[in-house]
DNA sequence: TTTAATTTTGCCCTTTAGGGCAATTGTTTT
DNA sequence: AAAACAATTGCCCTAAAGGGCAAAATTAAA
């Protein structure tokens, strides 16, 4: 592992490599907190070789401040590698208190510690609890792990996002129709059961298909399913 | 703990509560594996009195012989909790064992273990590792879970094999035209792929619909989306 | 208050969906 | 060989879907 790359010791994020990402495809961002600065350099340039962005800190409140802060719309898969054992705020409370911000994978390090604390860690939701010293390649399998499941999240995420946004545009009719449609009912049911003619409801529906971008009905109904309508 | 409930020691499977069961409904099936016969007791009376259905081995091969030759189609919430530390057949080979066989919710516990135990249960898909001397709140939390688990698993898989079935009994027209049906294609232009008439797709749509019990297009869609004919 | 947007409806026309009735081929099973 | 099942089609008829054209009635916003 070379030590080439630069990065802060004490709380800074830096990106390490950054000319490398315009250059190749980065394939994710890599958090790493330990107060150990040394295992963070090595980390560091380790990760940077495998061509991951990499962002060091030397302690989880250094880390909290700078999240809270960070632009969102970060469509990058990324995944945060901590140690358990630090002063102040320690691994597993950093990891209670991500979880209610934030879905992003977390994988947890530590040395002689003892089933206890991987346990807690499992039962949290980490996704894998890393025994120092550390190998290369377990390392790096895990960060793969973690970023595939970040990515896939995000990719989850988003297409949610999208979806509820075109429900947003459906007016109230609309979406009761939509509704409805996707429950198979017909249009002349649906135009008696909302006491409105059978022009509007087509019309509506027709609209909603529109909105939501379905073509044809079994769009529609997947697209209902998938948002909550049904 | 009481000890009233009879059990045997070595290795033959025993239904502890049988009468209860008949009586009050019962909360799931918990298989107990461990070397040491006192603690097999002790859960066995905990779990019993808890309203579990039990079963106690006193190795893991003694479970795997049985197991195998279980009669299928059970389905009663059942998981396994298995020591850690066996001779022969330790538990973390009990679970890539079973975990080929079958997706029971498996529980691990362990004495004085260290972190790597725990973490490779959790790899391998443990779905907690409990640590001794146990408790037995956090004992019958544990099996609360992995009960609702393994209820959940066996509910989609039922759910699957149905459609499966029903799925199974169409012909090889009659699935095209579901399939076909279920991306949104008219009737028309089904024909016309198909190279048949009209009519004949008409009637092998109904027919698709019929054997798959889905009264509107729109339930179709469902189960082709379910049971992967999209 | 006046404009803009939403909700609503009627008329009319074409294409699809759904389905009854009757019948013709191959294949497979008993 | 006869029965049973799969695959097929034609004719005909009703109901539902899709959509153009024009226009009230309501409501919210400028």
């Amino acid at each position: 592992m070379s030590k080439g790359a630069a990065h802060s010791l004490y709380g800074n994020p830096v990106t390490v490599g950054e000319v490398k990402v315009a250059k190749r495809s980065i394939r994710g961002r890599v958090v790493v907190i330990d107060d150990d600065v040394e295992i963070l350099a090595a980390l560091a340039a380790l990760l940077a070789l495998e061509n991951y962005s990499c962002e060091t800190y030397a302690s989880a409140l250094a880390y909290l401040e700078v999240h809270g802060k960070q632009y969102p719309g970060n469509f990058v898969p990324s995944c945060v590698l901590c140690d358990v054992k630090m002063p102040e705020v320690d691994g597993l409370e950093l990891q209670s208190r991500l979880s209610a911000l934030d879905d992003t994978p977390l994988l947890l390090m530590s040395g002689v510690s003892g089933a206890p604390e991987a346990v807690s860690a499992f039962r949290a939701g980490a996704l894998d609890f890393l025994i120092k010293p550390l190998d290369a390649d377990i390392l790096l399998n895990a960060v793969l792990k973690a970023l595939a499941v970040s990515a896939e999240r995000q990719r989850l995420k988003e297409r949610k996002l999208n979806l509820a946004g075109r429900i947003a545009t459906l007016t109230k009719r609309e979406l009761e129709i939509a509704r409805k449609v996707a429950l198979g009912q017909t249009n002349p049911s649906i135009a008696q059961e909302l006491g409105i003619a059978l022009r509007t409801v087509k019309l509506y529906r027709q609209r909603a298909m529109e909105k939501m971008g379905a073509k044809v009905t079994a769009d529609l109904v997947r697209l209902a399913d998938e948002g909550g309508l049904s």
